[in-house]
DNA sequence: ATGAAAGCGCTAACAC
DNA sequence: GTGTTAGCGCTTTCAT
């Protein structure tokens, strides 16, 4: 059966009062039994929504949102998608938004600060209702915009600094220095650091400086490192502890910035025969889910990214449903240490 | 140094007015010279360039969007960000829309029809200038819509049926034959297949069709089968790897529905000390970078995900540009086996 | 090279 | 309960 050239092709999309002819009343009447506001009798609703229904009527939102200067939009600015962080932030965004009218919209910067204020101009430009915005280090430019687009702002993942409104995280500082405290503790002296070669994740850069610092407290210096940068990070994190064990063998633990290349390094490990983690103790940062799958459980430390997502998701919808704008502007999550398989016990 | 409370931080968002004002020119000057239109003096452009940046001027797409009916959104309909399949098709559609004015807006459909006819539907509210969405099955409600749209339309990852306008993918029920096939080339014969408890995923079921059939043809039946859902992937394949082989010991290959599983039952495979790939052999399906750091390549059929992207992307952008549209509004591309080092070579 | 007028498709506010 | 009027902040078009 071929498609009938149907009315519904015509290339003008339907408007309100394509609706109103058919149904026999007028614009405003439409919009009302659309948007289910204001007191319709329920003779005309029916008639309207059939005519809206057999039209195959689809509102104009820009129209709409420029008359009533409300935009049912939440920015959400995020460095990356492949760094599964980052989509289950989005996991716990929606979950909340999901209960409101409001849709998140995603913009993703490379962890470019360029780019960062690039969508974030573009996004403003659509008047969103609220941002979430990763990280609490913008540019000088990008904390303007925030500051005077007048409507709610909620940085997330890292509270070290000052927010420009809201912020819904951890402390990053704080997870380096408390993984560095565990691994003390737990006798590990000639440690190893493995990370990502990316200046501007500032994340990532809190979180060593937080980690020296405490290791530096008990008198230990880091004694060898190794970065990449692109390619695959299990891969990757295989060949980095390949590396940096040819080079120093005698370090007692690897201390990963994110859990894939850890993984590399457990499973390069185990083939290897070493002990795990009696000779050589390792851990990673994110808690990921894939890990429950790995051979043993890498130590790491989970950061609440669902919680983070929901909370932040939580500020946007109070202060766009009118509510009073609560007092808890600064939410500080507690990063988990889980031991996992491959860190021994603490001795006492 | 306290934030003084600046002009730009009142509650009203600046309006082309008041940059036209400050620049002391008209209105239409300064949309002239923020969208680079139209002969205007040198003169007159800085002076407006300079009030537009001291002021903080955001243009408020929203109106321009309704005054031009030009909207530069691409909606991009996915299932899911969790399976990084997804992300990656972004990434691809993202490479492409950077050299355009076009910029993507992603919704998330959880695989459920109801979903994705409502994200279709907000989405289209917005009047974007194309469509990508994921896969070609949708409802009747959701046909509709996109035949209507006026827009582009782009159906991507899986060609087996007849788009509403352009297609951009695989033939899902090939790469499963193709599989069958290479796994009864190198002499398998007990195949057992693990995968996802997803009525809603067509594509995976499609693939399973394709597989069964030609297996059918060589006279083989899958002999035992294992399904699961939710939870960690890689903890999953192992678990289901346990339970299969638990049952059907004598099975001699384990095509397992996307590569995460495999790669559970790969090192499930290997920690039991089975020979892979003499005795038992191994298959996942995407092509996943993450395999590059597995004790084995497990075998995968490669489904160029970025490419899929890279053409949808192209597509949209040639019919927004206003070029008059491609012949090519279906674009079949070619699932790539990697046998990797869990299958045995073909026999000849 | 610049400006003035009209209107994009909808909703707020007010009449009836 | 329903209709009318006047914009929302831009861009299009046409005049100068």
């Amino acid at each position: 059966m071929t498609e009938a050239k149907s009315p519904a092709s015509s290339r003008r999309p339907l408007t309100l009062r394509d609706v109103a002819e058919a149904a026999g009343v007028s614009e405003m009447t439409v919009s009302r039994v659309l948007r289910g506001r204001g007191d319709v009798s329920e003779a005309t609703r029916r008639k309207v929504q059939d005519a809206a229904a057999r039209l195959g009527y689809v509102p104009n939102k820009i129209a709409g949102a420029l008359a009533s200067s409300r935009v049912n939009l939440v920015a959400v600015i995020i460095p990356s998608l492949s760094n599964m962080v980052f989509p289950e932030v989005l996991a716990g965004i929606s979950e909340v938004l999901d209960e409101t009218p409001l849709q998140p919209v995603v913009g993703v910067t490379n962890y470019l600060p360029r780019r960062e204020d690039k969508v974030l101009f573009e996004m403003l430009s659509w008047r969103p209702s609220g941002v979430i915005i990763a990280g609490i280090e913008h540019s000088d430019a990008a904390r303007a915009m925030l500051r005077s687009s007048g409507v709610p702002i909620v940085e997330i993942m890292d509270t070290d600094g000052e927010p420009v409104d809201a912020v819904v995280g951890i402390s990053q500082r704080r997870a380096g220095r408390e993984m560095a405290r565990a691994i003390v503790e737990r006798g590990y002296r000639r440690i190893g650091f493995l990370g990502t070669k990316m200046p501007l994740d500032h994340r990532a850069r809190k979180r060593f400086e937080g980690f020296t610092e405490t290791l530096g407290k008990h008198g230990i210096e880091i004694e060898d490192s190794e970065f990449y940068s692109g390619g695959s990070a299990l891969a990757k994190g295989r060949e980095m502890t390949a590396a940096i064990l040819g080079r120093s063998p005698d370090l007692d633990f690897l201390y990963y910035s994110n859990d894939m290349i850890g993984a590399g390094g457990l499973l390069w490990c185990l083939e290897h025969g070493l002990d795990v983690p009696g000779r050589i103790g390792l851990a990673g940062f994110n808690g990921v889910e894939l890990l429950d799958g790995l051979p043993r459980r890498l130590a790491t430390m989970d950061v609440e990214r669902l919680e983070t997502g929901r909370m932040a998701a939580r500020i946007i919808a109070e202060a766009a449903s009118g509510e009073r704008p609560s007092k808890r502007r600064r939410i500080e999550l507690q990063p988990v240490l889980q031991p996992g398989d491959t860190m021994r016990p603490p001795r006492d």
